[in-house]
DNA sequence: GCGTGTGATGTAATCGTTTACACGTTGACA
DNA sequence: TGTCAACGTGTAAACGATTACATCACACGC
């Protein structure tokens, strides 16, 4: 069933059913609703290789995500999908792991599709100039590229992202300006997002003129962040005599560790000991108790990520870099 | 950049060039390395659009997912991607929600994109014959049709899935042998799964010689269902004068609105009160205390959908259908 | 020397669209 | 009545690959 059939059937040539598919003005009325009518009859769908030969752009934005199983990033798949496809965007999905080689091959593939931009989630790790991106410059040089909370100086590379640095300066602050004095800091990765939400931490410490115990610093591998591990070491660290009257972390999951933490050393939460986490994901109202966390505005974030790619696409000019502002939702984990 | 382009430089004819690309044997070394040298040195990509257009193919799966940001799906959405790529099939997502009228555009995007083979997940709600499965049998006129935990029979759909109503039933009846006598049921829909699950409580009942108090069984539409909502529905359910000393529930989500309940109800979790969740997701472990809940077996659906769609495009002959069994995974939330 | 098989290569049709351009038709207006 | 837009519609040429079929060169056996 192709358009041939279609325009044979309505008795009309085939550039009258382009046109009609197309919702091209230049179509009367009445051939329209003739040709619309064999179409709906007959269940047909234009032949999107074709149409994408043709038109060399078959409307698809390529996403390049490292984990969809992280709630997180999966929270951010379906916002963008939903709203790349009401924009008549549809989305081709990489799912890479985090291992650079494994990006890389995401890339090419990304590429081969001809997809019409892509983004890049997960995005945080980052940072320099170094030859670990080329991958990032190499897809630039094809299509518009942007990172979800990730930030590279790159022609044709877009940035949106959240102000990690300073939300967790705000959230740390929040801490030690209701009596915590010793923040413990757990974090996840050594990337971008990560150092810069560690150098906020440290700022936080600095503004209130108090120096930062590098003990106070506790590095989990993705791998090693279940939240049993979390526990386990925050016991260990207990148990080896470090002090701590307050935890934040870089990630929601670790500072449910730390919760699980809390009641099995028997210590009150927010009494004895507060927790921040980062993300405000779904998991904040389901620990016990609830979580404080950062909303780092993932949802703006990824609206805005569309309307910048869909400029970028029109040819508009738009912004390299955008910032939005985190903010911290108090729960019951703080006082 | 074209084959025609190629062609020219490497001063072959474009068959020759296609010959190449496609590792034909019937190209001499020398041509093969000339032409490969030319390819290299411009950096050409063959058209996807073109090669589709010609083969009719473009090795990619597309998958319909109601909502990428549920746990449980996107955990599965993983898997299966994952799987697929190593395979040489790359993944169309899309997300279409829970509605009827989105599926079917889902569907029928994913038809206009000539995928191979579709699955369909969050699928459970598939069950009769009734006009709303029209779309799948649509989709299934086109191409192989996999269904991820629903059961629909249709020549060319396949179906995998884990056995619900047993494993509800085996959980249903741990709570009764270990002592629970009312035991209230939380569900999320009234889908296929969702009725299955509810069938395997009532033959619990059955086989211990309970009768099934119908006030046991409370429903909540999928955005009534949030930790509070649920933690204040059994609130309300406790000063209406309903008695329950365990809670079953047919996601781990109603769960951890069952322990919020007892924590503010002052109820004691398992002593006074038990609990089990279903599907075993990552929040078993973040709920206070951890929730015991019936692993349903993702992984092995995933990759066993994943072998069925491959053998099926390979013309083999596969089941219809593959019942997988769901097991108890006991944590701190039962005795 | 002459068919004949074989392996490398080229030619051209094909896939299903979009769209520039050409071709009526129609109606307004001088 | 003739001219000219404006508008609807059709024709045919892209788009860039694959591949059946034709062709050609060459070697081999008779």
């Amino acid at each position: 069933m192709n358009i041939y059939d279609i325009s044979r059937r309505a008795g009309v040539s085939i550039a009258t059913v382009s046109r009609v598919l197309n919702n091209s003005p230049h179509v009367s009325e009445t051939t329209r609703k003739k040709v619309m009518a064999v179409i709906e009859g007959t269940g047909y769908v234009p032949n999107a290789f074709a149409r994408g030969l043709g038109l060399n752009t078959m409307k698809t934005i390529g996403l390049l995500c490292p984990d969809a199983s992280d709630p997180y990033l999966a929270q951010a798949l379906t916002y963008l999908e939903h709203s790349f496809r009401q924009k008549g965007y549809d989305c081709l999905l990489s799912c890479t792991g985090r291992e650079l080689p494994a990006r890389r091959q995401g890339v090419e593939l990304l590429k081969s599709r001809h997809v019409d931009g892509i983004v890049l989630m997960g995005s945080s790790f980052i940072e320099d100039n170094s030859a670990d991106n080329d991958y990032i410059r190499d897809a630039a040089k094809a299509v518009p590229v942007i990172l979800l909370n990730g930030s590279f100086p790159c022609e044709n590379v877009y940035c949106v992202l959240c102000d990690d640095q300073r939300a967790v300066t705000d959230a740390t602050l929040q801490l030690l300006d209701s009596g915590c004095r010793r923040v413990l800091y757990l974090y996840h990765s050594n990337n971008y997002s990560g150092r810069k939400k560690l150098a906020g931490y440290r700022d936080a410490h600095e503004m209130r003129g108090m120096d930062v115990d590098e003990k106070l610093l506790c590095y989990f591998s993705q791998d090693k962040s279940s939240v049993h591990q979390v526990r386990d070491t925050l016991l260990q660290l207990e148990r080896d005599g470090l002090a701590f009257d307050a935890v934040i972390t870089s990630e929601d999951i670790l500072s449910v560790g730390a919760l699980k933490y809390a009641r099995m050393a028997g210590r009150k939460v927010p009494e004895e000991m507060c927790v921040i986490g980062y993300n405000n994901s779904s998991l904040c109202n389901c620990a016990e108790p609830e979580l404080t966390s950062v909303d780092n505005k993932l949802l703006a974030i990824c609206e805005h990520i569309v309307a910048t790619m869909l400029g970028v696409l029109e040819g508009k000019e738009m912004p390299q870099k955008t910032v939005f502002t985190g903010e911290l939702i108090k729960r019951e984990s703080t006082r």
